[in-house]
DNA sequence: GCATTAGTACTCGGATACGAATTGTCCGAGTACGCCAGG
DNA sequence: CCTGGCGTACTCGGACAATTCGTATCCGAGTACTAATGC
């Protein structure tokens, strides 16, 4: 039960693309030179993202990363199952139909009251997670970090503006 | 964001238990026969459940594992977190203070956004699983089944009641 | 001066090693029962 | 017949491999800009 450590990368770069101004695509380096992450294994995340439909990529100068969709419609879940995979966290193997005591499948219809209560938990976790947009992150940074986020994605090699 | 299988394993035992009659203890044999479990590997398992405090365990003939509280003081969580480690899912490394853009530490009084999410689905997934106890779901099986799981317990030698 | 075209530099994407954690198995320490010998 | 002691068989506990998953890295495919060249 311990998330990879490519959700907390995944979820920090997204929130930061939020801020970047339209048109403007950032590239790996520089979400990586961002948080001091290693390119090349941000770059992985950064293709799941891709391919979960959260961010969209082109190549090319020029070319990076961009939020697939507005900020409010992007929920913390969404970049979570694009890292970790949408299965749940419970599998069933159904182990009361097997062994000595097996169960005869006829009295098996619903489901195991175990993998009912472990499904009921891994349902309340993925709606926790659900109930928060990249919008509702963004809105409790103060201004001046939405100004750095934005200067930084649009040009890393200009000065930043200074924290007040 | 995947349970070990011995999750599963663990809560059914746990549960099995909770029907053994008083004074009876069920050796890591007699529980792996019941589920047709690996015998050796079930032991790591119940072993961390000793550790955990959930069960008991005697040594020597006629010894074996016992519920170390009354069913409705064991919460599922309990389990679990015996098997998985009470750990949480989500560690913040706080990648917003590194970096090029690293916010200075006078600003990061409080935890970042990103973990306070996590965090607190990982709360909720957690209340889920302490809300439930292994006697609400003993209190889900028929009454034949707990029947047939104490005798068992009791002598795995002796023929079980039929299923009605 | 302008259009075309080749070159270049920069980007993402997939294929490729390494390490750690989970999975799986085994043998040794300890204990209660049963049996045997002695009184 | 009763009692004490010893042996045995069964239990749990910790130590030891194999496999899968997460971590980390590199090189190749593709694209837009740039610059040189021909008209």
């Amino acid at each position: 039960m311990k998330l990879s450590q490519g959700v907390e990368w995944a979820l920090h770069c997204a929130v930061t693309l939020a801020d970047a101004e339209d048109g403007i695509l950032a590239s790996r380096r520089t979400l990586a030179g961002y948080y001091g992450l290693p390119e090349a294994y941000l770059a992985k995340h950064l293709k799941s993202l891709v391919q979960a439909g959260v961010l969209v990529a082109a190549s090319g100068p020029r070319g990076g990363f961009r939020l697939a969709r507005a900020p409010e419609q992007i929920t913390v879940l969404d970049v979570v199952e694009a890292i970790e995979g949408s299965a749940p966290s419970f599998v069933c193997t159904e182990i009361r139909q097997r062994g000595a005591c097996a169960l005869p499948p006829d009295r098996c219809t619903g489901p195991c009251p175990v993998a009912r209560i472990m499904l009921d938990a891994d349902r309340a976790w993925r709606d926790s997670l659900r109930a928060v947009t990249l919008a509702d992150l963004s809105g409790q940074l103060p201004e001046w970090a939405h100004a750095r986020a934005g200067s930084w994605l649009a040009d890393p090699s200009k000065p930043l503006p200074p924290v007040p």
